[in-house]
DNA sequence: TTCAACTGTAATGTTTAAAATTACAGTATG
DNA sequence: CATACTGTAATTTTAAACATTACAGTTGAA
């Protein structure tokens, strides 16, 4: 699995989380724990959907402007992953004269297909409202483990 | 996506379509577009359990002795590639004092061990008969269309 | 009873893809 | 016009996937 993806979804949260919504690339960077120019490659995808503003220069960075309710995994999946389930790797050859040789890689294509669809669909009811609800309960669990301890 | 899981269902149709349904790591290597050595691997995982016989030394190989309409591509996704759907990369450093990128790791991960569930579950609905029956199908509209050349 | 044809598996080498890094042009701010 | 950003291409590094070699163990047949 494509770690943009995760990196998307990481970055997106984080931003919401800030109470300006805004971060440079290497704010964001150092929190998902990875290079801004990654960050900024994988943002400029964000952008060219409308999930974020991008303000270049002094005091620039990154900007949430999508509806936190609104955009679902399944989004940033289609903007940054698709395809990337479907295997690289090809079985068999379809100049070959056997049948299950020359056809596999069809059939398997297709089970690929499907199953990515499947797994779209499974997205598209995580909105990213939902994944930043669940950071804030491991922060109430956090706290929890905190009192406990003194 | 593993590409065991492919060459897998691949090995074990074209096991499934050959009269004696038996056939050595060479053959099947061939047929599938890899080397011997990863047949043997991906195939000795595959008799541990169950799937198929082993017969060592002259003569031998590897015989299909599963129930094709039994078998479906969940079972072989559990043997060969449970897993391998997560991610390796992590987001975030648990060690950290942001929520975000203290949490985001274990959280994402739950969303994907949940997502390969929904996974398994599509595979559990095909099974290798289910496979076997879309490569006659496309033998049959080969035959159509060289028909048609003639 | 030994040779040829197999499997099983560890070790090694090779290739490819992923990720990080460097480099630099473009843009806003003070 | 210096500083702090983004955008993107090019390059280097790293890690994973895959192929290959090597060899011990097994079986059947000449």
């Amino acid at each position: 699995m494509n770690s943009e993806f995760t990196i998307a979804v990481h970055s997106l949260v984080f931003l919401a989380y800030l109470p300006e919504r805004m971060a440079s690339s290497d704010m964001i960077a150092d929190n998902v724990g990875t290079h801004s120019v990654r960050v900024r490659k994988i943002m400029s995808g964000l952008r060219r959907s409308g999930l974020v503003d991008t303000r270049e220069g002094s005091g620039g960075g990154y900007r949430l402007t999508a509806d936190l309710q609104a955009v679902t995994l399944a989004d940033i999946y289609q903007i940054l992953a698709k395809g990337s389930f479907i295997p690289s790797w090809c079985s068999g050859d379809p100049g070959r004269d056997c049948v299950v040789a020359s056809n596999m890689n069809d059939v398997m294509f297709g089970i690929f297909c499907s199953a990515e669809k499947h797994l779209e669909e499974y997205f598209s009811h995580i909105t990213l409202h939902d994944v930043l609800e669940q950071i804030r309960a491991c922060e109430e669990k956090d706290a929890d483990s905190n009192n406990l301890q003194q």
